[in-house]
RNA sequence: GCGGGCGUAGCUCAGACGGUAAGAGCGUCAGGCUGUGGCCCUGAAGGUCGCGGGUUCGAAUCCCGCCGCUCGCCCCA
């Protein structure tokens, strides 16, 4: 057969089969914010363009080369200038906005929220890389103190450990202020090094000398890799509140026993990172390795017009949650999708089992019937796919008797039980093999 | 944007130096058991062999183009 339409490229349908496994990660990330004391946030699925140039940085790729514009579509609607709206790209500026807006940041000293939410970017696709994913995400804001560091990290270390993610290693570094003399001192060194090794780096790290000179430590060009093995690292260069600061960060996970690996190239590549920056890696994952990645944006509120206001969060790809269970043979949940099937066995019982139907399914219970008119034989297999534990039987002999057949399917035994009681043994039932 | 790999039934895949038949397993449906699931057995439905063109007496198989998927670069979750 073929299909006259499919999914856009770079997305994935999530099929009913599928859902328990995703239902399963939302709720156990869900629980480990509540825990915390993070409460959900959502926000809209597009959001004006400016956002992002302003927070995500303009020479950054998302800017650049990976957003969705929406716009209105027909000869009704000529395109405004003033209409420039973006699928979200990333979760933070989105969540800062909403927080700004609203005046939350006026009513608590600290907001810490959480958001599930779909991400866009215009990638080309491969492994664990979509053009439509999933994130989970935290935000905390209000506060400098390295503490709040570690309680986000703690967060994320927490879920990925509990959702079946383990496996992971988390790398630590922290890129500096805006201060005169951390990082924009530290940028002076970098070009200053790398300028003198200029003619052997890569085409794409000379513009970015000039552009971002912190993204040229993460390229993976073999010639830019040996030059910036012995560039100066923005460890090295922190001003004493960010020496002070990081070295906080790594006593309060040192104190909570969780281990990560100082990565002096570790630079993320959205502009409004400060400070501590954190990538969770999982080695089973392939080139796309990152599986929650986040750090400190203490100058992303007042770029967006507020007060001074420090804040620290992470994003976690859900997709790629997904792939590290796979990689780590975590088995699929499953559920069954009824408790009980109505089988009629004779035309006659066809209005008592459509008032059953529906009394037991007002009662609460997950309940289904036949609707193709299929021999019992054909109704039983599909009572037994559907994973019924109970199969209820109609026919002209229960008619005569005024009663119902149950069958436990789970144990192969079947019993009369009176119509009228029914409904409230089967609760009893149900209720006691779940 | 640039490379590599792959497109045969709903799914997973056989079949390929071009030639006697479009196949298997799973799934679906029906029957064996005319009121009873899982196991087993029998049968059935389901395919323009991604699309278009070319070579040839003959193409799922060879060639070209397109489309799609996939993996990598890049970037990131």
């Amino acid at each position: 057969m073929t299909v006259k339409f499919r999914a856009p490229r770079g997305t994935k349908d999530i099929l009913p089969d599928d859902i328990a496994e995703w239902r399963l990660v939302e709720e156990t990330f869900r629980q480990w914010c509540t825990r915390y004391g993070y409460r959900e946030i959502r926000t809209p699925t597009f959001e004006d363009m400016g956002l992002f140039e302003r927070t995500v940085g303009e020479t950054s790729d998302i800017v650049q080369k990976q957003m969705f514009a929406v716009m209105p579509y027909g000869s009704r609607h000529p395109i405004g200038e003033e209409e420039r709206w973006i699928l979200r790209p990333e979760g933070t500026a989105p969540v800062a906005r909403a927080l700004l807006e609203h005046g939350l940041l006026q009513q608590f000293p600290i907001v810490k929220v959480f958001y599930i939410a779909p991400i866009f970017r215009y990638e080309r696709p491969q492994a664990g890389r979509l053009r439509q994913h999933h994130q989970c995400g935290v935000e905390a804001i209000g506060s400098s103190s390295p503490l709040l560091d570690v309680e986000v990290i703690a967060l994320g270390f927490d879920f990925l450990t509990s959702v079946g993610a383990d496996g992971f290693v988390i790398n630590l570094n922290s890129i500096g202020c805006l201060n005169e003399n951390c990082r924009p001192r530290y940028r002076q060194a970098l070009i200053a090094y790398l300028q003198s090794h200029e003619q052997r780096l890569c085409e794409d790290c000379q513009r970015r000398l000039y552009t971002n000179p912190l993204r040229v430590l993460d390229c993976k060009e073999e010639s830019c890799q040996t030059i910036v093995k012995d560039a100066p690292m923005s460890v090295d260069f922190l001003c004493d509140e960010c020496r002070e600061h990081f070295d906080a960060v790594r006593k309060g996970l040192d104190e909570l026993g969780i281990a990560y690996e100082l990565n002096g190239r570790l630079v993320r590549g959205l502009d409004y990172y400060t400070r501590t920056v954190f990538e969770f890696v999982h080695p089973k994952l392939g080139a796309q390795s990152t599986v929650l990645g986040g750090g400190r944006y203490d100058g992303l509120i007042e770029e967006l017009g507020g007060n001074p206001t420090p804040g620290v969060g992470f994003g976690c790809g859900i997709e790629r949650v997904l792939l590290v269970r796979e990689a780590n043979a975590q088995p699929k949940p499953k559920d069954a999708i009824v408790d009980v099937f109505i089988a009629v066995a004779a035309d006659a019982a066809k209005d008592a089992a459509l008032k059953l139907l529906y009394e037991l399914r007002r009662a609460g219970i997950r309940t289904e019937c036949d609707y193709l008119d299929r021999s019992l034989k054909a109704q039983m297999r599909y009572a037994d796919k559907l994973g019924a534990r109970f199969v209820l039987i109609l026919g002209d002999e229960e008619l005569r008797e005024n009663v119902v057949t149950v069958r436990d399917m789970q144990k192969s035994e079947q019993w009369k039980e009176p119509s009228d009681k029914i409904a409230s043994s089967l609760m009893a039932l149900v209720t006691n093999s779940s």
